[in-house]
DNA sequence: TTGAATGCAAATAATTTGCACGGAT
DNA sequence: ATCCGTGCAAATTATTTGCATTCAA
């Protein structure tokens, strides 16, 4: 395992085992979001021996590690992608009638400088400490719009 | 039933039943986000004889209907709440360490505005008809930070 | 009257947990 | 050598489905 990883996870007093960094280099690869059993399988077919459990196991660590975060589509399952720095973040965009996702980045120029706004706004009026967020659109799809 | 629950099923093609209307009816008194469970436990509550497989199927007709929408905390079940006129919406705030979510309301002037941008640059630049958008922000509220 | 809607129980799907074993430090 | 991490199977939780019955139109 490169030195990289294993010293994340030493970091945070976790040890780096071969599932771990499997589970990590499957998010890196694929970059795009993945719900558990997708990891699992695509371990499977990387001949990576694992357990169900075991991913479910570490997903919810490297959630906690600030390494990965939720996202849900409202398809039943919860979905996980890597969390990027603040500049590449990215948002989705769902189909309500195919569940197609498409990850969008920053397309509006003012979009850091309002959610700035936005944040600290909520901040002081709520008395929360922000950490992230998340914007979800719905609606159409391209190819589902014709039907 | 009010005669005004009665079209709108009816407009639907949709029999107003004793069931469905009284699940818009905890929509309405309650006012926030419930999962099917929080619904069926308040119509025990309430004396009303339900099935927690009728209140499954409603909150999805209900969604069909555009009468509810989907909101997701990461707690593992769905909530439902209703869809407020364009005027009217709100978004979340969910504390990662309880739970707890507020609801806040429009807060910053240029909200609207910004949006409208946002969903334009989308729709152009995917092909996407979007209907709607849900903004998500996550922290420690006022009591977590301190612990 | 008649098909849509319902209740109940059983089925499914996603996720979590208990426990004995194996491996990273 | 010591526990943390793992695999497996069983348990739990959320949601869906099949079917006989009920009821709104």
């Amino acid at each position: 395992m490169p030195g990289s990883w294993k010293d994340v996870f030493h970091s945070f007093n976790k040890k780096a085992t071969p599932s771990r960094y499997a589970i990590v280099k499957v998010f890196e690869e694929k970059a795009k979001h993945l719900s558990a059993e997708e990891v699992y399988e695509c371990l499977k077919v990387r001949k990576q021996k694992i357990g169900i459990a075991t991913v479910y196991r570490n997903l919810d660590l490297l959630l906690r590690m600030g390494i990965l975060r939720k996202v849900n589509f409202g398809d039943g399952k919860e979905h996980y992608e890597m969390v990027h720095r603040p500049t590449q973040y990215h948002h989705h965009l769902i189909c309500t009638n195919c569940g197609q996702v498409i990850d969008y980045g920053e397309v509006v120029q003012e979009e850091k400088s309002f959610l700035k706004r936005l944040k600290e706004e909520l901040e002081r009026k709520y008395h929360f400490r922000i950490e992230s967020h998340h914007i979800y659109f719905y609606g159409l799809c391209h190819h589902c719009q014709k039907e």
